[in-house]
Parts: structure tokens; C-alpha cells; sequence
DNA sequence: TGCCGTATTGACAGCATCTGCCAGTTCCTC
DNA sequence: GAGGAACTGGCAGATGCTGTCAATACGGCA
């Protein structure tokens, strides 16, 4: 069975060019977005903590087990999506060690892109910001899957040849610092300014100088 | 009721100064002390997962019920102690902003001492250190503490005079990139080198400078 | 020392989360 | 169109966690 962040991603790769999806697989991200929003209404209506998953499963025409199936955990309504499905995996050739504000900004400007939604992809995501930034449970969930990105980011820059206490330190910094906390100051001031005029005053701040250069590997 | 961390604050404080427990407090404190033991017995025997808190109530001669209003969860074993309790509090007399590579040396090598440990507090925490790295919900109750300082350490790099993005960045930065990254860095080389210098390492990856500097605000 | 008010604990009931299992159904492939 | 795989739903059950309340142990005071 395919994850939801491989559905996801097959499903925007659409936009540039034939990754055909099978009825089965279409089924299921229609059933996965139809549960991920009719659980976002009732959120609001009612609060994160008084909803339960029975409710948002019979609510959403699937049963509880299958809500399990698909997002595992009610944290997972948040960590399976494109938010937290950041693909880091594409940075390799973007990492310049003698370069470290520029190849920051370069990384956390494609983990703001999402997985390949070069061609506007759907933003359902933000829908849930504020529960990310509420909720703890939720908060700790989306920590943990940028854990797991941050440590994709640090066996590349160890191959980029960092060693193993600067590579870690930088992708996690990269990873909590640099853009989660960018993304909570811009949530909290209103999303008014551009996302990445936070990214670059964080960077700004760590490195002590002004990010520009640019260099690509 | 006192909390955790205030009875072990007491407690260790006592090394400084005459802060009596009373017969009720040290009881607790000692059934706290008991329960952690023991349960890291059985995590180390059969694995966290399969080491349920009936279990460890059972074996701690405390009840079930009583688990729970000590640690509130089952991770509450590894937050509730001194290793996350990094007390940033302290701080706020130790921040310059002009020398960014100084303060942020200076506030991981605080964190490290835990709160007020001045006089060899024991350091029981160590033996949870590999639940905290392998076991995901642990890590990620920790990183809940984390963030909780990192909340509290943005407060103060504001109040020293930086914008609310490059604190938020910094203070981010400096729980999770610099002190635990390095602290996990330090635990998969087998603790042999002294964190100190996986910490220093850290920051000049960051800072891209050699950390030296002083000054006192 | 002995008593009383309060803090603390234990026991019970109950809800919600999460998993294993298996049968039934739908879809893909040949 | 037939066989096989993928997928869903329902059930049972374990575990985590919370509210409540009576019973007990402690601390303060006479």
C-alpha cells in the first residue's frame, strides 16, 4: 500500500507530466482529503481535543479503522500531508559548504515549495497551521517528522563533507530554527510580510551576515 | 502539589543552602527517584514498548494512579527530570548580542549544567539518553521540552534588543541545532569526547567563526 | 503528647486511542 | 471473464489517561 506522502507526491508530479494514478489510488486520496477537511471543520467548530476520530471517521463515510489505516494517529492528519512532507531529498546538488547563508536560503526556500508543486498545488495545509501551533500533541508530531527530515539533511551534508557534529547541527538548525521558526513568527504576526522575508532575517541572525551569494554545486 | 522539577530544584539546591524538604516532599521525591529506576530497569530488560505503567507501578510499590499525577505520561519519565529541565531562567544575564558564537556557547554550556547542579548533582538522566535518541514518542516529548525553553530563551534574546524573528530563530536554533544536536552527536560517538567540544564545533558551523570572545552584559 | 485540618494516595469506573485479526468486497492483471 | 491482489469494515481487546471519592498519612498547634 503506498503511503499517503507517495500518493501525494505522485499526485502533483501530474502537473508536469503523466504519472497516472490507478482508481484504487484515487479512491483513497479523494477519501484521505475528504476526511483531512470534514476533520478541519470540526476542529474549528469544536476544538481539536473534544473531536474525536469516531466522529470524524463517521463524518467522512469511512470507518474508524480505516482512519487508522490511513493517517495512523489524529497527529497524523498533519504530518502526512505536504506541510510536513518538506523532500529534502532533492537538496543534494543545492549544498555549498563554503557558502552557508546562500545554500540555508536555497534549502529552506525549496522545503517551502513542498514535493514538486511547481505548479500550484493546493495549500490545504495552512488550513491546519494554527492547530500545529496550538495543539502540543500536534506540535510534537510535526517536530517529529522534521526530526526525520532534518537527519535526511545531515547524511547530505555529511556527503557534502561536513562532519558529522557540524552537518547535524546545521540541519537541525535548518530544520527547527531557520524554518519552523520562521513559520511560527509569520503565523504569528498575521502572514502579512512573505514567508521569506523570515526565512532570510533568521539566517541573518545565525550566520551574522547578509545572505546573499550564490553558488550552485 | 509541588512538581517535579520544583522538588528537584529544591533538592539540588540544598548543596547551596538550607532548603529543608518536609517528611511528605522527600517521600515523594524518593518514590520519583524509585519509580525512574526502576522502570529504566525494565526498559533496559524488555524494551519500552513492551513495558506497560501498570508494570512499573506494580514494580515501584506505587499505584497506577499515582503514576500519573507524578508524570502524566508515560514519556513524563524522561521530561519530569533534570536532562530536560534545562532551566534557561538563568539566563538573561548572559546574553550579548554583539557576540553572537560567546552567548550561544554560554547559554548551551548553562543548559548542560542543568538547574543548579553546581555541587555534583547525580545524573541519573544519562541512563534514559538512549530512549531519548531510539524511542520516537520519547524524543518527541522531549523535543516538547524543548521547545518550551526555546519559548522562553526567544523572550529573552527579545527583551536583549533582537527582532521577534531572529530570536525566534536563534533560541530554536540554539535548543535543537546546538545543544541537542550536539548532545546527540556526542551519544552515537559513545560519549567519549567531552560534549563541550561537539557543542563549540556546533556553533562555529553556524556562526561560521572560530568560537572565542567574551564579554558580560 | 494528642488532636484536627490538609495534603496525598489508592481504588474504581470510564473514555479515547490504537492494533491484530478475519471475512467480505472491489479492483487490477492476465 | 477468471484468478489474485489490494483494500475496507467490523469486532475484540490492550493500553494510555482522567475524574471522582473515600481512606490514610503528615504537619501544625494547643
Amino acid at each position: 500500500m503506498l503511503s499517503i506522502r507517495q500518493l501525494v507526491t505522485n499526485e502533483r508530479q501530474q502537473y508536469a507530466g503523466p504519472v497516472p494514478l490507478t482508481l484504487r489510488q484515487r479512491n483513497r486520496l479523494d477519501a484521505i482529503h475528504r476526511i483531512m477537511d470534514t476533520a478541519m471543520d470540526l476542529f474549528d467548530e469544536r476544538g481539536y481535543s473534544d473531536v474525536t476520530i469516531e466522529e470524524i471517521a463517521a463524518a467522512s463515510g469511512v470507518s474508524p479503522r480505516t482512519f487508522y489505516r490511513y493517517f495512523g494517529t489524529k497527529e497524523g492528519l498533519f504530518t502526512a500531508d505536504p506541510f510536513a512532507a518538506v523532500g529534502v531529498d532533492r537538496f543534494s546538488g543545492q549544498i555549498d559548504t563554503g557558502d552557508l547563508p546562500g545554500t540555508l536560503e536555497r534549502l529552506v526556500a525549496l522545503i517551502d515549495e513542498g514535493p514538486g508543486a511547481s505548479g500550484g498545488g493546493r495549500r490545504t495545509s495552512w488550513r491546519g497551521m494554527r492547530y500545529v501551533m496550538e495543539e502540543p500533541s500536534v506540535r510534537a508530531a510535526v517536530y517529529g517528522a522534521l526530526d526525520e527530515e532534518a537527519e535526511r539533511l545531515t547524511v547530505l551534508l555529511r556527503d557534502a563533507g561536513e562532519s558529522p557534529a557540524r552537518a547535524r547541527v546545521i540541519a537541525r538548525s535548518c530544520m527547527f530554527g531557520a524554518y519552523f521558526g520562521a513559520l511560527e513568527q509569520w503565523h504569528l504576526d498575521g502572514r502579512s510580510r512573505p514567508l521569506r522575508d523570515y526565512v532570510r532575517e533568521g539566517i541573518t541572525a545565525l550566520t551574522g551576515q547578509t545572505a546573499g551569494g550564490r553558488a550552485q554545486a
